[in-house]
DNA sequence: TTAAGTGCAAAAGCTTTGCGGGTAG
DNA sequence: CTACCCGCAAAGCTTTTGCACTTAA
């Protein structure tokens, strides 16, 4: 009853040109300003790959070396999640975490250490994502979020509770 | 090809009967002690219902009653949690949600004002779960996320990125 | 008895905001 | 030209931690 998962390799330089332009075409559609800011912002999510806090996001390099503030890479974060240019990362941790990732995909989170894994799965794609016009409600996409243990939170500490 | 939904109506006292009943076994079976105030705190997570953050555990009624410490309720959420008496729930917002309702169910996350509502739907429920042994992944529970956009925020402002 | 939990208060970490100046459209 | 964005620095909110004391098992 099980469906096959497979990992999902680091994102091709193509695939983040793409995630780029898919950036740019979002910003003319809603008339959202094209910024330097963004622009490195954005690249960096896409750079750093595993899911990057803020934090993570205003100490790489990208970020600094364009010399974009922190309030500015919080602002812009907010308005690329906004756009659909990158997805906010919901798990267990105190920090948000942002996902340059766009296409369907799902995640694998531990309960522990709250590391996050990229997985795709044709079966999990497929699920028939409900009816919620009853409750006015417009989804714009879907995620399935296994939790559990990974691998090294399991071995570092059998027993765990 | 869309299944149907249900709104998930309160918990009924004997469903949170249930839950602290639950939580009792699950300390016994772990060696975790169950403290008064851990009572509390689930407690109170079950009585306010709708996903509340550690902070809104903290100013309940039941919780400041019981005379229990900021520091202990952090504290205690993350020991439920990790027993599984309650679950954590990712969203966009910048503080952590607590879930009691322990039952599978999924979750509308609204992109805009970050509410959870929790849903019911025999669709979702039956998603075949995917072998994640490849990657040494134990999954101990599973949750589909619907993200996008509530009535009110609809409503609200329209015009919106 | 003893490993674990608790309260307090302080520190640390994460995010938002106001404001004057700058920039994309 | 104008609405929106940016940097700075400060404030605000959320979570964690060290230590002495208390408690469940």
């Amino acid at each position: 009853m099980s469906t096959a998962i497979k990992c999902m390799p680091a994102m091709s330089e193509a695939m983040k040109k793409q995630c780029e332009e898919e950036f740019r075409r979002l910003c003319r559609e809603k008339g959202v300003p094209y910024t330097t800011q963004r622009r490195a912002v954005l690249h960096a999510v896409l750079e750093l790959g595993n899911h990057p806090t803020a934090e993570e996001v205003c100490s790489s390099a990208i970020v600094r070396n364009a010399g974009v503030s922190r309030a500015t890479v919080y602002r812009a974060l907010e308005s690329l999640a906004r756009l659909g240019a990158v997805i906010k990362v919901g798990h267990g941790g105190s920090a948000i975490r942002y996902d340059g990732r766009i296409e369907l995909h799902h995640h694998l989170v531990c309960l522990r250490c709250n590391a996050i894994t990229d997985i795709a799965s044709a079966g999990l794609d497929s699920t028939p994502v409900p009816d919620t016009s009853e409750f006015g409600f417009f989804v714009k996409d879907f995620r399935v979020q296994l939790s559990g243990l990974c691998r090294r939170c399991r071995t570092d500490n059998p027993k765990l509770h």
